[in-house]
DNA sequence: GAATAGATTAGAATAATTCCATTTATTTCT
DNA sequence: AGAAATAAATGGAATTATTCTAATCTATTC
């Protein structure tokens, strides 16, 4: 059988998978792969639908389950706006998350850094940070009126 | 009746709920007093506790209520940390919240003028925010190793 | 190839949030 | 003040996100 993701990145699932004695399993492989496929920030429920179409018997925990992996090994993070479902997303690179309150839709923005670490010292003296989560609610670009 | 709310933040509140056409009911009023009084950032289930022991009949739905209109308001603040019930915030100064990993404490981070402006420049053309969340994860003074 | 540890599965359980229809409170109008 | 009109609160049901559990399946090790 064979799964839709690109050597680079699958083996980048598989190695990072392998240095904390995790299986490279199907299912995996496959979430990993659906997320990296469309980058809209799916839900739980959205991947699980998706997922489905390749490997139609997975069950949501198993979703939830691959996902938690995925964020332990660093190749998926968690994105949290407002009082909604988690979503999910593949950038690696640091970037905060604009959403548009009128489309809904999510954008990456990436963050350079400089400005990244501009941002960890906001911190005062104590405090360490293993992860930054910034973002933003207002009107995307195509949302401006044209006078 | 008495609620414990003193007068300027009573003030603040009726104006803020006069200038939208939304009246200042007992309820409102004291759900924003508990906000204020312990400054831990509930959830609204916490709020709910509460609130209870001033207003022993008010329900987890009128909470939800007065907690939306509060921030509709700009008085009260959404904190949305991990996949963990939206927490509650009555910090009306541009601030950051600091989630620890081992106590789970959340500590409010204080950001002058200047680093919000820089952050909002972070945006690319064409994004307009009325709304920024920044969280850091990680571990607090007091989970610190003496050596 | 049996034993062991790791993953997946379905479905039940839990928990957060929303919805709805009814009742109560507040304001407005006379 | 009292009646009408509007806004808000209520309880409970409904919905939805997420977690848990016990059983089954898979891969790896001996």
């Amino acid at each position: 059988m064979k799964t839709s993701l690109p050597e680079t990145e699958r083996n980048r699932l598989k190695h990072a998978l392998k240095s904390r004695n995790l299986r490279p399993t199907r299912q995996r492989t496959c979430v990993y792969g659906v997320i990296l496929e469309k980058r809209d920030h799916p839900t739980a429920d959205d991947i699980h639908l998706r997922v489905r179409e390749k490997l139609p018997s997975i069950s949501l925990a198993t979703i939830y389950n691959c996902l938690d992996t995925l964020v332990e090994c660093g190749l998926v993070k968690q994105v949290h706006l407002d009082r909604a479902p988690t979503r999910f997303c593949p950038n690696r690179t640091p970037h905060a998350h604009f959403h548009c309150r009128e489309t809904g839709q999510v954008y990456d923005v990436s963050l350079d850094d400089e400005r990244l670490s501009a941002i960890e010292q906001f911190l005062p003296d104590g405090f360490t940070a293993d992860a930054i989560e910034l973002s933003f609610l207002g009107r995307g670009p195509e949302t401006n009126t044209v006078l």
